[in-house]
DNA sequence: TATGAATGAGGCTTCATTCAT
DNA sequence: AATGAATGAAGCCTCATTCAT
């Protein structure tokens, strides 16, 4: 299908280069078309862009809904952690969604910064429910130690951000992964103690 | 003084619209200049980006360097903490300066990436070095229980980053300032128990 | 029925946007079908817009000639009115097709130029013999005044064609019947005396 | 200057293949400059047409306004057919100028229908006030018969639009010359008796 | 009888860049 | 120190047309 070849290679190359980087000839080029084929498809560059957009925010969620389940059986500590170690591997096994999520999360094109604002906080409402769940988990279990909840949380999320932005930042994955385990023993320690 | 200005516009576009989505044409006119006037001070697009990307870095640099100065006479504790607020006002007090680091950091041109990860880990390093001369002061107080630095030091970088991250992604500076002080007490808990 | 459906809306757009400024796109849509399906009545827009083209001299050629009929019982006075009465019904019961040739009249595509200026000068003949009899008639019944006939001729079509350009040019219809009538009056006026 | 050059051919080339038919890279061509430099003086096809269209509307209105002036020493029959001749006059001196105006006046692209059809109006308004004082002279001096000047004005100005369709609309001069005489002979005699 | 898929040609427009002044 | 004039390259997009189905 060419339609759903344009949309993998567009999502590609719009997070590698950026959307005024990426030329529709390039994206034509690589799906094996000629530019004007795009049009048989999509009505512009921006409809293009538009619908690669929400499939990436689908998915994101989608892994961010994944997060919740299946970890009734854990334990609050190995469920945190498993979420670290998922968003890892959702980083590694689909590199083109996370790069094209995290760039235009940060910086959107102008002409759809106010919808992708929209489609981010939201994912953030998802992700903060999650998070809060495990946590009063934790609490009740009594693995950790009680307090304010948005506190945890909020630290938390930050930990899972920073992760975030490391995981691009830094070339290995080896530092990464070291940097990742200090960073969540470090919280664990303070949430319990 | 147009060599000058010229600078500080495009550090502004730059940042906010990318290399690719800024013309030079909109630079001239907001400095007031029309655009061949550029190429009598700079070669071309890639040497004025270039010329605005080293002053950013030692813009940055010379920040991060400011950190571990001045702190002899605060606690470690204050003087992490305070390295967190700095950072804060150092984004809100250069905006322009902000964007395009943290842009350029996390999705260079093409043409420059090894350039621009060279200069990124350059400045990595000085950070870490500052950072782990107040985990060791930390310790040598005694307000930091003993344990390995790297591991402090690895989680305290975490935090910055994502510090960073909220504070782009989050529009609301009450939001993110309490986020960031949750975070960092939850660290300082993790880090004295 | 694809086929004639086709030929009337290619027949309006064409007359109001031109040839150049008429896609075969539009053309389709309006008639519920998609783009290619043109081609299986016609060979190509040109044949398309030739189609259309002789259709509409037929008609007018039709309407012409009908001005000639059924005037027998009239006088000549009379007659001519409605000549000028009956070009304004065309005008008005057959929009598309007026507006076209009036259109093409003036302004052919230049890949038939020649084409269709023979076609105009057949239907000016035409014209030209049904105004030339009606001034005879009236000659012998004595009601126009006895003088060169291709002079009255030559100020009738002049006063038919200044109704067609005021037809389209005026956009009141009540301003421009009192044009017509105004101007028909001094034509007869002169005629007679 | 090239910036008037194109103008010139963008008239004429416009008059003769419409706003469609006529490629910027056409006009360029001609003007002996590559297509973008087009956009060094106008910002782009449509504002190269507006000027032209200005322009071309000035210039008639200007023809129009002189045929009011140096009459004052003719009769009105003279001066009545001196206007007849100098649209003749106009038409063939100026023939890019008169096709461009004939052309936007009948068929106007339909991006500027209102502005066109109002420019045309205040024209109409121009050459009315022209016509009827030269009716109102005429009846003084006693060479018009004493009737109604709106019904003298409306049959004139039909002559003049009658003669504006052939002038195009007929190929030969000779004709069209006779056509022009025999339509005003007939006109005058209207008028007289 | 009609469409889905695709393309070549070409149009409008922007942009970085040059060069004479 | 800066601009007016111009261009080559390239980008987005439309359109007539084709062809297999």
């Amino acid at each position: 299908m060419t339609k759903n070849k344009l949309k993998e290679v567009a999502m590609r190359l719009f997070g590698e280069k950026g959307y005024d980087g990426t030329a529709l000839s390039e994206i034509a080029k690589e799906v094996g078309v000629k530019t004007p084929a795009i049009y048989f498809f999509y009505e512009n560059k921006e409809d293009l862009f538009m619908t690669v957009f929400k499939e990436a925010m689908e998915f994101y969620n989608l892994f961010i809904q994944e997060l919740s389940e299946d970890q009734a059986e854990l334990n609050a500590k190995d469920s945190l952690y498993r979420i670290l170690i998922r968003q890892h591997h959702f980083y590694q096994k689909n590199p083109e969604y996370s790069l094209f999520v995290l760039r235009y999360m940060l910086f959107p094109p102008s002409f759809l910064k106010e919808t992708i604002e929209k489609a981010f906080l939201h994912s953030d409402v998802l992700l903060t429910k999650v998070i809060e769940a495990l946590i009063v988990q934790g609490i009740q279990e009594g693995t950790i130690r009680e307090q304010s909840v948005e506190f945890l949380v909020d630290a938390f999320l930050n930990l899972l951000d920073g992760s975030c932005m490391q995981y691009f930042y830094y070339p290995s994955t080896e530092l990464y992964e070291r940097k990742l385990n200090n960073a969540f023993a470090m919280y664990w320690n303070g949430a319990c103690s």
